[in-house]
DNA sequence: CGCAGTATTGAAAAATATCAAGAGGGGTGG
DNA sequence: CCACCCCTCTTGATATTTTTCAATACTGCG
């Protein structure tokens, strides 16, 4: 219970007690980091996939780069996440990956995995509903491209980080830090960089969001969410206790059961 | 070797050997087939989510109905599909799903899979490598959402199925059956029918697309797949030997190795 | 001080949605 | 067999949203 700096172990206990065999498994993911720089390309899209990563410090984001020159950003990473599960089965990188900020990540190659798989249920069954969050956390910003405002898209994009970031613990009465400049988050929302300044002109003046240069403040969180039409099941939901099989198997008698509620 | 008729088994054989064992943990994943009918809503957003479900017959797609009254149609599911991964870790469903066609499928509860993973290292390999092959049909929904115009999106979503559809086998020489309405594949796209209808007489005039009720015919795949800016890596890069446990082990010292190049 | 990246604002253009009217097709009941 | 209706599709006109282009301002930094 000494080593809960890491974040990979703080991550996984989120959904299932972890026995000492299973953190020592988790910290093997986490060796030898390596020290990132803001803007590094950690991988390009067609790069050779046999590794993961994990992210034990620093923002990075998934990318993909398109044939007219414009650019798509994918996915938003966090300390604690993991990162390449997606070409598992592929043997080539579908989307890139680059750091925002200066960083420290750690690789791990694909069979490390089967390592888990063949050692640990429980860590296998977490994997599965961190793999399953992380879709979820995918579909909704699909729903968001899809079917939004520009609006929307930027109340949601925006809400969904303060939320992950009030998740990870840091309580910030609606103040919080993100590294991307109007062209990045243009990118991830699929709009121009100009029409993400014009929204955010829009928002200050109704007083929902003020942004000042990597600084945000939401003076009224509810209003924005209720903006964007947030339902924020896809990311509190999640933290319900998986069926664990270490030890104590009691909790898988009934069916699906929630934390708090 | 038998009882091929499976197509969950089918699928899995295309990732990895599978021992007998395999194929009777599987099978049990298939019991109790339920028949449904085209348009039926096996569960609704907010339901409980404590099962999956393989589709045996038939198509089916997931959704989402906004507030505003539209319905964003998320992913389409064809035989052999694993449907419900997303809600593993969730309590409540996050999507809907409803049945295209008439078909069969088959529910299996969450803790079955716990059940493959305390079992068969392999088989939860190959389950890996499926969620994340899904993940990567996801992600380029996404991008080709965010990032294309209405005659690319088009373009990708029918050159999509149309690979889908060659790979489990029926060779089609551009012809094959698309069971949905044009307001249902602008609602997967994120388009108002009355464009599809436009893009389709477009497509009509280019000679890339002929439709008629639910057959489409494609005088030139290829000119379409270009159209579409259509990368098929996504979707035939994860058919390589995955990791395998059962016997023959040997495949598991080179990093990753594809099958065909 | 000047420079490069970033943000703002206006005007015009392009893409797509919405509204509305009509056409075709297939099933059902008389 | 016909009439009718519902559903899907097509097409035109107009409205809205977002992009693009261009000019200018701001900011931190060497």
């Amino acid at each position: 219970m000494e080593q809960e700096d890491s974040c990979i172990i703080r991550l996984f206990s989120n959904y299932c007690a972890l026995s000492e065999e299973d953190k020592r498994l988790l910290h093997r993911l986490e060796e030898s980091p390596i020290e990132t720089r803001a803007g590094q390309v950690l991988w390009e899209e067609c790069d050779k996939a046999s590794e993961f990563c994990t992210i034990s410090k620093g923002w990075a984001y998934s990318f993909r780069n398109m044939d007219d020159g414009s650019r798509q950003i994918l996915e938003l990473f966090m300390p604690g996440d993991i990162v390449g599960m997606r070409e598992f089965a592929f043997s080539q990188r579908l989307t890139g990956l680059a750091m925002i900020d200066d960083g420290v990540i750690c690789h791990f190659p694909h069979h490390r995995l089967m390592d888990v798989f063949r050692t640990s249920t429980t860590l296998t069954a977490v994997l599965f509903a961190i793999v399953s969050r992380h879709q979820a956390l995918l579909t909704e910003r699909l729903v968001n491209l899809a079917r939004r405002s520009a609006q929307q898209r930027l109340a949601h994009f925006i809400y969904e980080i303060y939320e992950r970031l009030n998740q990870t613990g840091a309580p910030s009465d609606g103040h919080f830090r993100l590294p991307l400049s109007q062209e990045q988050i243009g990118d991830a929302l699929g709009l121009s960089s100009v029409h993400v300044s014009r929204t955010f002109t829009s928002f200050r003046k109704q007083h929902l969001v003020l942004r000042e240069r990597h600084r945000m403040h939401l003076p009224n969180p509810q209003a924005l969410a209720e903006l964007a039409d947030f339902d924020s099941r896809y990311l509190n939901d999640s933290l319900k206790p998986i069926f664990c099989d270490n030890g104590k198997q009691e909790r898988q008698n009934g069916s699906s059961n929630v934390t708090t509620e």
